[in-house]
DNA sequence: CATGAATGAGGCTTCATTCAT
DNA sequence: CATGAATGAAGCCTCATTCAT
């Protein structure tokens, strides 16, 4: 109380009261990202939010809470917004189709980030992850499973277990994903650079899901 | 007075010295791979370890250090041992083995802990990650690609940029390492029980290896 | 654009200026006293008197100071307001009415409250204590001396020292008053409820100042 | 981590460690009754016990079981203590045993910081509250109730409420062992010097509980 | 060699105080 | 005048590291 100290701090002061929340999840987006649950320190946050670590406190209880508030108000809409653009065409085109929304989405700096977050942190907090596995997931899958299904019923994909089909996609985007914006790409594997990256996994996915080799090369052979 | 003094804390399990190191690593790995670096306690380490926190600082002058001989130690070795054994036979089922002895690597409690760990974390040790990458990927990259030239050389894969392809594989490979050991399994997706998953994996490779449907009319012909 | 636009708050509240401080300052007498000192928060008190945190600001320089202005301003003129009203009639008589014209001054739910804040937390602050004994308990002091001086000339009383009769008395009011309202009565004390407490408490000092039990006359009468 | 710093400090270490939790006991018990509990900080506990703030967690879990262990380690214990000792004699030696007993146990400068404790933070505290209500209060009334039952039933006493009797006992012995440490005795009145208080009180006390005069009128009378 | 008590820097969190609106 | 968003010093607590035994 007495021992109180005035602060004079230069009036580099803003009042954007309606975007501080956002600001502020979108710093700890990227902090949580790079440095993990444990890692991500606060002063961190505050300092790319523009903000002083107090004020983290106005909008967020706690640290969990902040992480909380990320997937609940970053991750989960910025998964969810894909599925509906699907559209029609051939089961394939909506795959690859899939597949560059999905990877445009992941081509911001922030994205291995949450990628990371999702693959190892998540789990720690079950609640979350039930939250982020019913609003994120299960909906996709849902969707990729009908296209899947689609296709083999068409003929355009070979008979495959849908389930399984879904876990070897994600798999080579969310790694890829990762991968692509790690700090030292030459880490994990010599890779082919970002930009090519998509076309190298539609190419895979693609031929991985196209019939088996004989369907039809039986017929125009009979030339 | 007397130096005789039996220390009653209980010798039930007194290790081998020249074990002690080798003990705290494994330890180290697994708390590693739980709880991510920072996350990590060295408490925690030595409790499993069976001896005391000091002992660590007797064999590991820090925590970063610790680290580092993890992953030199344990890490590297079990990558690298399995390059050794993909012996002959044809591209597919060389494709195979290796997918089969990773995967059979993995499956241990500790496998997607040190995943998560090179997933997440290498990244923030430069020097680390050189390391890792020189003595586990780039020898491993090196079997793979020849496996797969050869492949596609014999006709058995389709033309295919083995670059790519070696990043799709290890991909597939890690993504599921670390979700079948997820506590939380239905939390990323929908998936194949553990068991199940190489097979999907191997069954998915395979058909994104093999030689474009068309290729078969040349060869006949040929005739 | 206009500047004619009504605070949509709700004005079901819109308190008199001239009332600001004061209201402050009773919001401040609960608050300190349910709290003390160091644990009584500007934002509770700022909420009990239905103005903003800064608000206060306007009225009291500092957090101190306001606690400096509910002793001066509140505590003290409640309790020199007393010693006007003893009024006349014997010394009994004006000790037991000194007794209840207190206690019934205590018998607001804030009066624990500051009984605790005078015991416990003044002697922290010199100054205020200074002022506090020379405006409310000197004074008290005076009054009850006086009584009691009066009492023992007239053989109403034994012969007793006033000063320490003083502190009897008021240790015997203010810790009644204190536990009388404790959110946990039965915590220090099987006690009589409070209704009955200053009966005891007039029975307890009257006895204890009543003459020698034989009040002599009787015996040397005898001879 | 890596931004890990040594501690080369000043080797004033001993060791104690069967002292330690006591030490920092004490300690604790001189700062939270100097401070309250919100007041009391880790650090000066820390300091007054000779051990760093970390020590201190290595022994209490937190602040708030650190307050805990202090009632039920020392308060406790402490005030258990007296009751054992009352010995016989007749009812007034017995009460004025117990209270020079008392007062002797509040004879050390902590004395009037535990007083202040048990006023005013206990109440914050209910399983605490309750907890020292059996473990000290309860015992304690029984005693004395006993005391004085007796001393009514053998007409040394007064016809009197124990009830009653018992809270203004302990109202005047509490509240001055309070005062009379207060580091600004005249703060709440002119009192009478410490060693000489237990002598009024003892006196005050005796006469409350005397028999009323007109035992004797049956000797007057007489005349 | 091994132990574990002790340390203290640093992180999360609170809240008195300031100040643009 | 009044507001309440923003600030940052300071307190509690954790844990990597040290060192007497």
């Amino acid at each position: 109380m007495s021992e109180q100290v005035t602060h004079p701090h230069d009036p580099k002061w803003r009042r954007l009261p309606e975007e501080r929340p956002r600001q502020i999840l979108v710093a700890a987006l990227e902090v949580f990202g790079e440095f993990g649950i444990a890692g991500a320190k606060l002063e961190e946050i505050a300092t790319r939010a523009g903000v002083s670590k107090g004020t983290i406190y106005l909008y967020f209880p706690s640290k969990e809470d902040l992480f909380r508030e990320v997937v609940r108000q970053l991750l989960v809409p910025s998964i969810a917004a894909v599925e509906r653009e699907l559209a029609d065409g051939t089961a394939a085109e909506q795959i690859e189709r899939y597949l560059r929304l999905h990877w445009s989405h992941f081509d911001r700096p922030a994205a291995a980030g949450w990628v990371r977050l999702v693959f190892t942190e998540l789990h720690n907090h079950p609640d979350l992850a039930q939250f982020y596995y019913h609003e994120a997931i299960a909906k996709s899958n849902l969707v990729l499973g009908d296209v899947l299904r689609r296709g083999v019923a068409r003929g355009e994909f070979r008979a495959l277990d849908p389930v399984a089909a879904i876990s070897m996609i994600k798999a080579l985007l969310l790694t890829h994903a990762l991968w692509s914006r790690a700090p030292m790409p030459a880490t994990l594997s010599a890779m082919r650079p970002r930009e090519e990256l998509i076309d190298h996994i539609v190419e895979f996915v693609l031929h991985a899901l196209r019939p088996t080799t004989t369907p039809s090369p039986a017929v125009p052979v009979a030339t």
